[in-house]
DNA sequence: CCCTCATATGTAGTAACGCTACCTATGAGA
DNA sequence: TCTCATAGGTAGCGTTACTACATATGAGGG
């Protein structure tokens, strides 16, 4: 699945990626990739930006390491960044609630 | 709600409000803001381009009317657009059905 | 008669954001 | 040596919903 229509969404996924502790960019992309079987695999271009727009939001926060020598950057939701991922839960549902009212506002809602 | 995080996804809704009989633009607003029980409140300014970008596109066709004194431009679905539709049903599910994976996957489950 | 509102359609310009394509660098294994 | 997986990054593009504005008619109130 393409991560075109995910745009507004995005962030989301990755404040959750982040919810259970710190991961590095890369982790991140594998982390979505697994828990979602495969459907998710989002490119490189797409993750490393965003990641940096959440932390210019002060949503998750940063810290280089080096590890087999490869240095990584390490991120951790910041409490604002807990609340965010709160309120974007929420919005989730709100959000897929009324798209699927409006896709299935339909006499026939259920098969018979 | 805004139609910000609709992005990628109102092409559908839009195609939805055509599905039961053909429509003009300000009465698809009308019914989109009524078959969500006025949450999804769309400004002209989204409606009116997106119905040229699906005419354009061929999923859906136009013709003008006059009714009470004013132009219409009434728009149903081709055939095109009912297999459209159709696709971007499933597509929404998928979406959805990954969001919520990514949403709510957990390494450690929630019951205490 | 005038003014405002609801109806009805439209455009121009902007901003957001995920994309492709590309670049750099290290360690492991063939 | 060569390629792959790992790890990070940027530049520029295309799509798309947005704001703000413009036009026009009919109905209703003052």
């Amino acid at each position: 699945m393409r991560a075109e229509e995910l745009k507004g969404h995005l962030d989301a996924l990755l404040l959750a990626a982040l919810e259970d502790g710190p991961r590095h960019g890369y982790a991140v992309i594998e982390y979505l990739r697994e828990s979602t079987s495969g459907r998710l695999d989002l490119p490189t271009g797409t993750i490393y930006p965003a990641l940096h727009r959440l932390e210019e939001a002060g949503l998750i926060a940063g810290s280089w390491s080096v590890v087999g020598g490869r240095r990584r950057r390490s991120y951790r939701l910041t409490e604002s960044g807990v609340r965010e991922l709160a309120g974007r839960r929420a919005g989730w549902r709100e959000f897929a609630a009324v798209v699927e009212a409006a896709l299935e506002a339909k006499p026939w809602p259920s098969p018979a």
